[in-house]
RNA sequence: GUGGCCGUAGCUCAGUUGGCUAGAGCGCCGGGUUGUGGUCCCGGAGGUCGGGGGUUCGAAACCCCUCGGUCACCCCA
């Protein structure tokens, strides 16, 4: 199997092919439609940037601190593999000034140079949104409504909603301040790592698992208590708006999220059938500051980013039905050499008839065909054979049934869209 | 980056305290059916036992290194 002298790919990253792939399919086509609805369009970025458009998002995270894929190109020029979605497309929107309201859409791969397991890879993908230049609590629930929809119409049901706010920068200091204070006052026992976090940033801590931290992570004073009364009416908003929309919200005022650009609303959802390390499948929130620091005017923002590979996880978990599409007809050659490119003709005329067909190669023998029509999940085979051509017709097989007529070349396709039909209406 | 577990055909695995040409099921290919699959029968292909080094008369098995997977931590989608 995996011998020495075989290509294999990096560790850490994985092919997503057939059948699995079929999934795939249906994910980015739900999301792309559901997006569309709602009205973002899609926003394609490069994979990589200079690396200073991700310094921005947070000097202090792991994920650009230490997991960024760096390199210097031919021409000197300093660049990384994009490590999230929301710097590219903050990036993009300060360069291209969009008249505001911008939202957009987008599926990219992510890069991350960590320890790879089930669910979290060095090169991941994701789906999600980003809606600039709207200071309006309404939007944080029509991005996290797209979200939550998303998520029923693929059939992943059992995800829960965190929210929380991470409040301005008026109410952000303050509650830093005294988180700070805290945690150096009750933790000093707790070793030069506690401290660390702590010193680059104390809400880093407030999310982690270590048991000995638990109890002075429960006393340390909630964000909450620290809004501004904008900055409370705001978050009062949008859960009143989400409750409107029958979601259902469970308030954590633990849940900071990874990058340092979040202001306000953040939320995540996460799915019960996923591992507790990994159960995160989607999560964003509103970055008001961030298209300034990228040098652009003061622009509000909030977005979200999904991953696939653990949508499919979830997915499978739950043993949710794949809708892979597959080959509807199986053509089987019953004239062998002789038959010149009848067959071939016949397969693309369904084919421009709208049928998923396909056919064996290699001049295989009529039984090893009806072999492979039977393989290839196809509801029907259609054999091109000598007698039947003298007649100007072909025989047509239900696989299932194993029922079998002859019917005219020419009332084919009427017979396969009639059988499509009977099926599809029951 | 730290630690635990794992690595034998395409897949799932067996291989008794180190000892014959390394096996099974499924899958794949061919035949039984000079033009009919899914059942059945027969046959075949496919493995330097992840890789390298060491111990030994002898290693799939023991030791070291390495690569990969997996799980936990860190962190995150």
């Amino acid at each position: 199997m995996s011998r020495d002298d075989v290509f294999r790919a990096p560790k850490g990253v994985h092919d997503v092919l057939p059948p699995e792939s079929g999934r795939w399919v249906e994910i980015v086509a739900c999301f792309a439609e559901r997006a569309a609805r709602y009205g973002y369009g899609l926003a394609i970025t490069p994979m990589f940037e200079h690396v200073e458009v991700f310094h921005r998002v947070g000097e202090h995270t792991d994920v650009v601190a230490k997991e960024m894929y760096e390199l210097t190109d031919k021409g000197g020029r300093r660049l990384a593999l994009r490590p999230e979605g929301t710097a590219s497309v903050v990036r993009a929107y300060v360069e291209h000034r969009p008249t505001p309201p911008w939202k957009v859409w987008y599926v990219a791969p992510n890069f991350r140079y960590e320890r790879a397991q089930k669910g979290r890879y060095r090169q991941h993908w994701q789906l999600g949104v980003e809606a600039l230049g709207v200071d309006d609590p309404d939007i944080d629930v029509e991005v996290i409504a797209l979200l939550s929809g998303f998520y029923r119409d693929i059939g992943l049901s059992d995800v829960r909603l965190l929210l929380n706010s991470m409040g301005d920068a008026e109410s952000r200091a303050p509650f830093v301040a005294a988180l700070r204070d805290h945690f150096l006052r009750h933790g000093d026992a707790f070793g030069e790592d506690f401290v660390a976090r702590v010193e680059a940033n104390p809400m880093r801590v407030l999310d982690a698992k270590v048991e000995a931290w638990q109890d002075v992570i429960g006393s340390a004073p909630q964000l909450p208590e620290f809004l501004s009364p904008d900055a409370t009416a705001k978050f009062e908003r949008v859960q009143a708006g989400l409750s409107d929309l029958g979601i259902d919200v469970e308030l954590d005022p633990r849940l900071v999220r990874g990058f340092d650009y979040y202001t306000g609303t953040t939320f995540e959802f996460q799915s019960a059938a996923l591992d507790a390390a990994q159960n995160a499948v989607g999560g964003g929130g509103r970055y008001d500051r961030l298209a300034e620091e990228f040098g652009g005017p003061p622009t509000p923002g909030i977005g979200f980013g999904s991953g696939i590979e653990r949508i499919v996880l979830a997915l499978d978990a739950l043993g949710a039905p794949s809708a892979a599409a597959g080959i509807e007809v199986f053509v089987v050659d019953g004239l062998g050499p002789d038959g010149g490119t009848t067959v071939g003709g016949l397969v693309e005329a369904l084919r421009a008839d709208g049928f998923a067909v396909d056919r064996a190669f290699g001049g295989r023998s009529v039984k090893a065909q009806w072999k492979a029509a039977d393989r290839s999940g196809a509801a029907v085979a259609v054999m091109v054979g000598r007698d039947e051509l003298d007649r100007d017709a072909v025989a047509v097989k239900d696989l299932a049934s194993g029922e079998q007529e002859e019917v005219s070349r020419t009332a084919l396709v009427a017979w396969l869209t009639a059988r499509r039909e009977r099926v599809s209406g029951r």
